[in-house]
DNA sequence: ACCCCGTGGAGAACCGGTTTTCCAGACGGT
DNA sequence: ACCGTCTGGAAAACCGGTTCTCCACGGGGT
């Protein structure tokens, strides 16, 4: 039989633990690992519960700590999809910041499946988050419901969707976005110009058409085609099919996303159309493949990392003063010109 | 100024609200709502308690219980890079599978500039989860040293990495994959096979061209050419490029990822080989994206989130009993047969 | 010798759960 | 009437922190 003696190391340190090895009370090393500045402490005591706390590798129980202090000190960031490589970009974004102001992040897929999403505001009243970073687009979202009926509860931002009097919507200015792509589209004398915007029901794709059909209006033209899909590559496939066969004298195409701009190459060759020349195409998104594509693909690149910074910052300034706010990246977006957009031949 | 009555509700309900509401104290509650067996108490309490918690809408307090219980129902998946597609099948499969066994699943991506990793540890001794999937392929990784040091303090499982002696491994069958694709490119006539496997000091990559040498002796072959790069378009790019310039009898390619692929095809193009006549392209890991490539692309789909799920299994067996132990999955591989493989010319 | 004040820290309450121990009262048997 | 047992639940300790209140002691001034 093995006894374990009182100065065997326990599994974790705790703050106790500290305590008695450096001959004081919890209390004061909770404050001084705290740095509390009221606190009057021997220059030599303090040094001494550092180095002890450091030596034991101490680290403070987060739940218990979470118990005190009524905050966790994390944030949750929900994205639609993870195999969806822009999430990617405002997640890193995202960690950074919140790592700057001392918030760690968790990420949640906010798959369908999973229970109707009420999981998601449970994070935050089972005190595991302070807080949502909500990146999903689904426009029936029932996260959303809860959100909009109970604002107060529970600390939330929306984040590149936009949530019609929530004033906690966060994005990028889509609207500039098209219109630059529309101005590079036009700059290289394309007039017939034709757009796969993704599901109408979305406030991405309604924003990105927006700033389209404002742009070519004040470039006196109108739109040539706009043919729905959904974000994907078969959406735009579909999509730059039906554009194609319906309104063949379309020269150029501005998708919404950059694999529906696979999508919509793989649709044009089907129709034996030769990429860039019978058809120039330009998307919205960025992605280190364009550049491996045939024809390397002409894009909007978007300020995604700030993106995701920027939420960050408005709800950790949320959950400090309770003020709120929309908040819109204006610039930051800028064309990465490639091959796939050259004058029409036509 | 107003005052708070006591029946007016809390931010959140607690256990004792639930309790004074229904009459009886705390401990009966929780006892209620954790099911406990040992209990006895009337039916009619019994569902007026519950029936209480519901109204409230009472979520039990995650740190209060992590606290109490000492540990969180919650797994870290630690991914090396998010825009990585293969790690978001291999996440679903390990949320579904945590869902299942009553765990929830935080997703960390492990980038190199996180303060040297370290921090994912102080994930488990700060309270915050109870274990570790780590499938970061850094062959150096400090935390890698640091569990390897004190594999017990901390528990761990390594996804889709083979870390020798630690017993906590489990993994796909990338050799018998590699066999497959070698087949499936000899089946159609290939004696000239070429492979990128990637990174040479990476066990993925070891794993796919030790399975693909063994395959190629096996039908009297050896490789015509390796060429290494890492696993994106650009190492692809580079790495296809090489084998074509220094050894163009090669007939086939077989490359390490997906969007090794994509590079591959680029190079192959660039240096005026018509797909998939003049090269014959199969990767490891499929894609959505891999239909409406030009040509659409043969791959061997990997089971990735059986793989995340077998992860989770072995994570949770591991914090039940202590046991740990190797698991590998040894079916589930595919080839997706497109239009990349085709007899070869000469 | 006495008072006052600043220094340096002790002690306890509390956060919201879980779990173990213990007990009042009803009930049945003799 | 008394005893033992079972039922249904109360009470308290504990998990590991944070923070508020309070106090012992020593030195300086008069």
């Amino acid at each position: 039989m093995v006894t374990i003696s009182s100065q065997e190391p326990r599994g974790r340190a705790r703050l106790v633990d500290v305590a008695e090895r450096s001959g004081v009370t919890k209390s004061i090393v909770s404050r001084v690992i705290n740095g509390d500045t009221t606190l009057r402490i021997r220059p030599e005591t303090r040094t001494r519960i550092l180095r002890i706390a450091d030596d034991l590798g101490y680290r403070p129980h987060a739940g218990a700590r979470a118990l005190s202090l009524s905050r966790t000190g994390v944030l949750a960031l929900l994205i639609p999809d993870l195999s969806n490589s822009v999430y990617a970009a405002v997640t890193r974004g995202a960690y950074r910041q919140a790592r700057e102001l001392g918030y760690a992040v968790l990420l949640a897929e906010d798959t369908a499946d999973v229970g109707g999403g009420d999981d998601y505001a449970e994070l935050v009243i089972s005190g595991r988050v302070d807080g949502l970073l909500v990146a999903s687009a689904r426009a029936d979202h029932p996260l959303v419901d809860r959100l909009l009926r109970e604002p107060d509860a529970i600390a939330h931002v929306f984040v590149n969707r936009e949530v019609p009097g929530s004033h906690r919507n966060v994005g990028l200015d889509m609207a500039g976005a098209s219109a630059a792509a529309v101005d590079h589209l036009v700059a290289h004398g394309h007039r017939h110009i034709a757009m796969t915007p993704g599901p109408p029901e979305l406030t991405p794709a309604q924003a990105r058409l927006g700033g389209f059909r404002a742009r070519l209006e004040h470039h006196g033209l109108s739109p040539e085609a706009i043919a729905s899909g959904d974000f994907s590559e078969a959406g735009g496939y579909t999509a730059a099919r039906e554009i194609l066969t319906r309104w063949p004298s379309t020269t150029a195409l501005y998708t919404s996303t950059f694999v529906q701009a696979i999508g919509a190459m793989q649709a044009a060759r089907s129709l034996g159309r030769r990429l860039p020349h019978d058809l120039s195409i330009i998307t919205y998104d960025d992605s280190p493949m364009a550049d491996y594509l045939e024809p390397r693909l002409t894009t909007v690149a978007m300020p995604l990392a700030e993106l995701g910074a920027t939420a960050v910052d408005l709800l950790v300034e949320q959950l400090a003063s309770g003020q709120v706010r929309d908040l819109r990246i204006e610039d930051g977006f800028r064309i990465v010109e490639r091959d796939s957009v050259v004058p029409p031949t036509r």
